[in-house]
RNA sequence: GCAGCCAUAGCUCAGUUGGUUAGAGCGCCUGGUUGUGGACCAGGAGGUCCUUAGUUCAAAUCUAAGUGGCUGUACCA
C-alpha cells in the first residue's frame, strides 16, 4: 500500500476539548452560579460571539486593523469583525442599541466563551468561559453592594464555603488620590504614569512588597535574567505607596469601618480619595445592614483590578486556601472580578449610562472544585447497555433499551457491529453500570441475563487463576424477562 | 514580545566517549474462551528519534536555524 502522508492531528495551540467529565462539570458550574443571579432577578442574555471591531472598540484607528490580541479577520464588506474578547463588550453595544426598550436599570447575566490571542499558560487557554453579571443604568451603591454580595452567594452555591473565599472591595479612586497627592512631575505623561504605577500595585500578589518596590523605582530583574523598566519614582513617592499598600496587608483582619477610618486618617487630604471612602462606607453600611460579615466581604485597598475601563468600586473574588502542589504550597488565587465602568457605553451611546458589573472565570473554579472533591456530577452515569447477540433480531434490543428509557433508566442499545466481547468492552469504556444479555439461552426460556460490571471489577483484583476466573461467571443474574425493569431498578438503587 | 530549559512508540521515560537491526513499563490489538469486559498467560502491531541544513567514514547523540512545549517575565482594551 502507497505510504500517504498523514495530516498531523493537532489542536490550535491554547485551545482545550472538552470532553464528557469536565463538560458535565462546566455546565453543572455554570448552572450553579446562574441559579443564584436569576433569584436576584437578573434576567439572562445572548449575544453573537462575533462584534465589528470597531464597535468592540478592538479596533486601533491609528493603525487601520484590530488590537493584535484580538482575533479578527476582514468580512466580505472589507469591514473588520472580531471573535469576542470579554461578555461586557457585546452587552455595551446590545443595551446601546436597544436602549429604548429595555428596563433601567437593566440587569442581565450571561455566560459563554470568550477568545484572546494571547500566550497560554496552565489552566490558560486563549478560548475560556466567562459568567457574568451586570447592572446598567444605576449609579447609586446598592447596585455595587448588590454585586458584591450576589458574588458571594454565588460562589458558595457552587460549594465552596465560607471561609475558602473571600471578597475584595476596593475603589479606583483610593489609588486616583493618593498618586494625585504625590505631585509627580517627570518626562512621561501623567496618565502613562498611574498606569505603570497600578501594574505594578498590581503585581503585588505576585511579587511581594519588594518586587513592587523594583518597579516602582528603577525596575527589576526577574529569574530568568529579563529585566522589566520600572515607573523611575523618587524615593519619597515610593515610600507612600508602599506605606498605603501595607495598611492594606493588615486591614484583611480588620473590620471594614476600621480599616476606611485608618484609610482616612493617613490619606484623607484629598478631594478625590475622599470621595472613593465616601462611596465605600455607603457600600459597606448596606452590606453590613444584609448581614454579610467580614468572612466574606473585606476592604482592601490593594486591589487595582482591570487598569482600564474602570473608574470606581472594585471587586475581586479570591480562593483562600493553599494546595500542594510540585512547588510545595501554592495559592488558588483570584476566580473573578469587577467594578463600575461608567464610561464604557457612553462610547456607543453619547450619554452617560453608569455600570457596574462581575466576571467569573470557570476554568480555576473547576480545578478549585476539584481539588476540594466537590465537583460532583448530578447527571447519572449510562446505566445499561443492551448487547445485540443477533444481528437479525436488532429492533428486538433497540425495543428493551427504549423500554428501560420510558422508566427514565439511560439506557442504550449498541449500534455498533462487533462481537459480544467487543461489546462488553465498550459498555465497560463506556463506564456502563449494566450489560443486558439476550441470546439463544435466554430467548428459549423467556429471561434475560443482567451483568454487573461494576462487581466484576471489584472481583478482578482478586482473581489471578485463570480457571477461577472462567468458572466464575461471576455477577450476572438470570431472571424472567418480565421481571427486567424491576431487577434493573433494584440493582441501580443500591 | 523578551529570557532560560526541553523535544525518542498512543502515554511515562531509558538509550554508553558519535558505531550493527533504537529499548522498557503502561496502553492498544490477537489468541487462550464458536456466549462474557475487568484478573492471569502467550503472541503481535506501533518510530521520519520534532523539521531542515551542516560537521563526520558514521548522527537519536555534535553545530546552526526553524517549529512545538514548559518555566519566568511583559502585555491583556
Amino acid at each position: 500500500m502507497e505510504k500517504k502522508k498523514k495530516i498531523k492531528p493537532q489542536r490550535p495551540r491554547g485551545f482545550e476539548d472538552l470532553s464528557e467529565n469536565s463538560l458535565n462539570e462546566l455546565i453543572q458550574l455554570r448552572d450553579s452560579i446562574q441559579k443564584v443571579y436569576g433569584l436576584y432577578g437578573f434576567e439572562p442574555l445572548e449575544t453573537g460571539i462575533i462584534e465589528y471591531s470597531d464597535v468592540i472598540g478592538s479596533f486601533l484607528p491609528d493603525q487601520d486593523r484590530p488590537n493584535e490580541g484580538v482575533f479578527s479577520f476582514e468580512d466580505d464588506d472589507k469591514r473588520w469583525v472580531s471573535l469576542r474578547y470579554d461578555l461586557t463588550s457585546g452587552l455595551a453595544r446590545y443595551v446601546a442599541e436597544n436602549f429604548d426598550s429595555l428596563p433601567k436599570p437593566y440587569r442581565r447575566y450571561q455566560s459563554g466563551w470568550v477568545f484572546r490571542n494571547e500566550k497560554q499558560g496552565p489552566g490558560r487557554y486563549r478560548q475560556f468561559y466567562q459568567i457574568d453579571a451586570d447592572t446598567i443604568g444605576s449609579d447609586n451603591a446598592l447596585s455595587d453592594a448588590e454585586m458584591c454580595m450576589m458574588f458571594s452567594d454565588a460562589i458558595q452555591n457552587t460549594g465552596i464555603e465560607v471561609g475558602n473565599f473571600i471578597i475584595r472591595l476596593s475603589n479606583r479612586k483610593i489609588l486616583d488620590g493618593i498618586i494625585d497627592n504625590l505631585n509627580i512631575t517627570g518626562n512621561s505623561s501623567g496618565s502613562d504614569i498611574n498606569l505603570s504605577i497600578m501594574r505594578s500595585i498590581d503585581k503585588l500578589d505576585r511579587l511581594g512588597l519588594s518586587g513592587v518596590e523594583q518597579l516602582l523605582g528603577e525596575g527589576r530583574k526577574d529569574e530568568s535574567g529579563d529585566y522589566t523598566k520600572g515607573a523611575g519614582l523618587e524615593k519619597s513617592s515610593i515610600t507612600k505607596i508602599l506605606s498605603f499598600l501595607e495598611s492594606g496587608i493588615e486591614s484583611k483582619k480588620l473590620s471594614r469601618d476600621i480599616c476606611l477610618k485608618n484609610l482616612s486618617n493617613q490619606f484623607g487630604s484629598n478631594i478625590i480619595f475622599n470621595k472613593a471612602i465616601e462611596e465605600l462606607s455607603e457600600i459597606s453600611k448596606i452590606i453590613d445592614t444584609a448581614g454579610y460579615d467580614e468572612k466574606k466581604i473585606i476592604i482592601d485597598p490593594s486591589v487595582v483590578r482591570g487598569l482600564g475601563y474602570y473608574t470606581g468600586p472594585v471587586y475581586e473574588a479570591d480562593l483562600t486556601f493553599t494546595m500542594e502542589t510540585d512547588q510545595g504550597l501554592e495559592k488558588f488565587g483570584s476566580i473573578g472580578g469587577g467594578g463600575r465602568y461608567d464610561d464604557l457605553v457612553a462610547r456607543l451611546k453619547g450619554t452617560r449610562v453608569p455600570s457596574t458589573g462581575i466576571s467569573v472565570g470557570v476554568s480555576r473554579l473547576r480545578s478549585a472544585l476539584e481539588y476540594l472533591n466537590k465537583s460532583s456530577i448530578n447527571i447519572d452515569p449510562l446505566s445499561v447497555v443492551v448487547l445485540v447477540m443477533d444481528k437479525d433480531k436488532r429492533s428486538d434490543y433497540y425495543k428493551i433499551a427504549s423500554r428501560l428509557r420510558n422508566e427514565g433508566i439511560r439506557s442504550e442499545c449498541y449500534v455498533g457491529d462487533g462481537g459480544m466481547k467487543a461489546q462488553l468492552k465498550y459498555a465497560d469504556k463506556r463506564n456502563a453500570r449494566l450489560a443486558v444479555i439476550v441470546g439463544e439461552d435466554e430467548l428459549a426460556s423467556n429471561t434475560v441475563t443482567i451483568k454487573d460490571l461494576f462487581v466484576g471489577i471489584e472481583v478482578s483484583d482478586k482473581i489471578s487463576d485463570n480457571k477461577e476466573w472462567r468458572s466464575g461467571k461471576d455477577s450476572q443474574k438470570n431472571v424472567p424477562i418480565n421481571d427486567l425493569v424491576k431487577t434493573i431498578k433494584s440493582i441501580l438503587s443500591k
